[in-house]
DNA sequence: TCCTCGTTTG
DNA sequence: TTCACACCGTCCT
DNA sequence: GACGGTGTGTCTCAAACGAGGATT
């Protein structure tokens, strides 16, 4: 049943029609309209002027017109051609523009930019357009749009067009007024910008699958108004950054501190980090100190020293640097710090520290004939029926932590959860994740101890298979794969390896090795598996590799590091 | 006339 | 949209 | 060696389609 999980998802709540998506020709309309229902109904109270105007409209148009918006709506862009617009299920296209036309829905007259003009129409079209204006009509169309850029370089209603290129324009373009307003429903009901409506659909068709997470009627993503313009803003910001957008009219953009949402104020942050991290780019280091302040990303320490080290400010990088030594964001500011330490040190003319080498690693080197890719070629070659090699990377132990820990992370806390398509907790990367579900991740690593933890994971790989979820990826695991994971890894490492985890799961679910090997015949109580990592010619081991490998090493897991260099073709070695 | 890439579709 | 790698150039010791 | 930048491949939901540019 999770592939319907619009039928199941809410718990004491209005349900959402099913679309059938197999019989209904307008299957996007129904899901569209559920949205629509389902924001209404939850957001009752934080709906603007706009927002409640377009839901009146709407609902009162023809269903045709109601199908043809919801089609311009769900297709890129807010400018379409009609002769592009063909849909059986709604017939005749200008009757059902009209009602949309007719209530300022869409613009049957819109400004074109020569940039828009040259995305609606063909080079064809374009050359047949502007034959009395381009000089060398079989140019490749970016250039004939640098041609016609310096005089054509006024938005223009089509008819002006017609009427500028002397000649009459090829079909009829109109525009989308309500994408704003479409997006900002979108946003109230996903809590997020990147899922599209496309989701309901393959939800339907099951070709996405969603865990089924009761939550209350009134759940939502967002508690306040002021949260919705915030998220938007910030995000607005981001994509005009993106875009090339002037750095001074973005931040001027940008909502103030945000005191009252943690996670606002960081998605805040993140905008100001990656513009400080341009201003650094561009050499403008002042100001990217400056905003690195401003920041509150805890990598901008790390950044800030940089920033000064580069200055030639070596005396505040080292304060800095020894602040961040003393009290480490992270084992990557740790790291990092420990790195920039001694350059300072050199540059003040100070005494060198005593550095700390890193733990030694077990080591091996291997000369192998040149084929694709250097994972799979060591895997090919020490793999045996005795001691078969998998390529896993990250994917084994976070799916053996995902599949372990599932009633914890799919737990229905309150927030948490809000919408049926969901991959996992809204909160999944904030700091308090872990802590307000500690008994019930405590309750799952117990099974590690309690020996329980095989039929566990063995259960939920059977009855969650295929289910979305932020550390399984079902397609790199499979029954022999799991069986002797199971078989072989000790619960203690795992234990180990999950708390990790927890601690931090953004920063520590990557940097695995690339391979892992199984013993499943050495007896009980040696070590009966191997982790390795892969090292092709001019590959080193990168930060969070090695933080994974110094773990391991403090808690005698086996890993090695295999060194590759390419045999040549002549055996000349 | 192919090949590649982005868009649309359910 | 993510993560990992390959490979480049630069500074510096 | 440290550091940064850039491009690539693996993911992609999968299939169909169309536009543009390279290929012949
Ligand atoms: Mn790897
Ligand atoms: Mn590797």
């Amino acid at each position: 049943m999770n592939s319907t999980p619009a039928s199941t998802a809410v718990h004491d709540a209005p349900l959402l029609t099913v679309a059938d998506s197999l019989r209904d020709p307008r299957y996007y309309l129904v899901n569209f309209e559920n949205v629509l229902t389902w924001v209404s109904e939850r957001y009752n109270d934080l709906l603007d002027d706009d927002e409640r105007d377009f839901i009146t409209r709407f609902q009162g148009l023809p269903v045709a017109s109601k199908a043809l918006l919801v089609r311009m709506v769900m297709r890129k862009g807010e400018h379409f051609r009609l002769d592009r617009l063909n849909y059986d299920e709604i017939g005749d296209i200008d009757a059902a523009l009209a009602p949309l036309i007719e209530q300022g829905l869409v613009d049957n007259s819109p400004c074109l930019t020569l940039d828009r003009l040259f995305d609606l129409f063909t080079r064809d079209e374009l050359v047949g357009l502007f034959r009395d204006h381009l000089p060398r009509p079989r140019d490749r169309k970016a250039l004939l749009k640098e041609a016609l850029a310096p005089t054509f370089d006024q938005a223009l209603v089509p008819e002006a067009w017609a009427a500028a290129a002397g000649r009459a324009m090829v079909a009829d373009v109109v525009c989308l007024t309500v994408m704003p307003v479409c997006e900002r429903l979108r946003l109230m009901f996903f809590g997020n910008l990147r899922q599209q409506f496309s989701e309901f659909v393959l939800a339907d068709q099951g070709i996405y699958r969603f865990e089924v997470v009761p939550f209350t009627p009134d759940s939502r993503a967002f508690q306040s108004r002021a949260d919705i313009e915030r998220y938007w803003q910030i995000h607005d910001c981001r994509e005009r950054f993106e875009a090339g957008g002037d750095m001074d009219e973005v931040l001027a953009a940008l909502p103030e501190c945000i005191g009252d949402s943690v996670w606002l104020e960081a998605r805040r942050g993140r905008v100001i980090h990656a513009i400080a991290r341009h201003c650094e780019r561009q050499g403008e280091l002042v100001r990217a100190a400056e905003l690195y302040g401003h920041s509150g990303q805890a990598e901008a320490r790390i950044r800030r020293i940089r920033v000064l080290e580069r200055l030639g400010e070596h005396q505040p990088a080292l304060a800095l640097c020894t602040a961040a030594q003393h009290a480490p964001a992270s084992e990557a500011e740790r790291q990092q710090a420990a790195r920039i330490q001694p350059r300072l040190h050199r540059a003040l003319g100070m005494a060198k520290p005593l550095s700390q080498a890193d733990a030694p690693v077990r080591r091996c080197d291997l000369a192998l004939p040149r084929s694709g890719s250097v994972e799979r070629t060591v895997r090919e070659h020490l793999d045996s029926p005795e001691a078969p090699v998998f390529y896993v990377e990250n994917t084994l132990i976070n799916a053996l932590f995902g599949l372990l820990c599932w009633e914890a992370i799919f737990a229905p806390l309150p927030g948490a959860f809000f919408h049926p398509f969901q991959s996992g907790p809204a909160d999944l990367m904030r700091p308090e994740f872990y802590l307000q579900r500690e008994q019930l991740f405590q309750r799952c690593l117990a099974r590690l101890e309690e020996g329980t933890w095989r039929e566990t994971i063995q259960q939920r790989y059977r009855e969650k298979q295929g289910i979305q979820s932020p550390f399984v990826h079902w397609g790199a695991l499979d029954d022999e794969l799991l069986s002797l994971a199971l078989e072989c890894l000790p619960p203690a490492h795992l234990r180990a390896w999950f708390e990790r985890l927890l601690t931090d799961i953004r920063a520590n679910r990557a940097g695995m090795p690339d391979l892992i090997r199984f013993y499943p015949q050495a007896p009980e109580g040696t070590s009966r598996y191997e982790m390795i990592e892969v090292k092709g010619p001019g590959d080193r081991l990168q930060d969070n590799q090695k933080r994974w490998i110094a773990f391991c090493a403090r808690h005698d897991m086996p890993v090695t590091v295999c060194h590759v260099r390419w045999q040549s073709e002549e055996g000349a070695s």
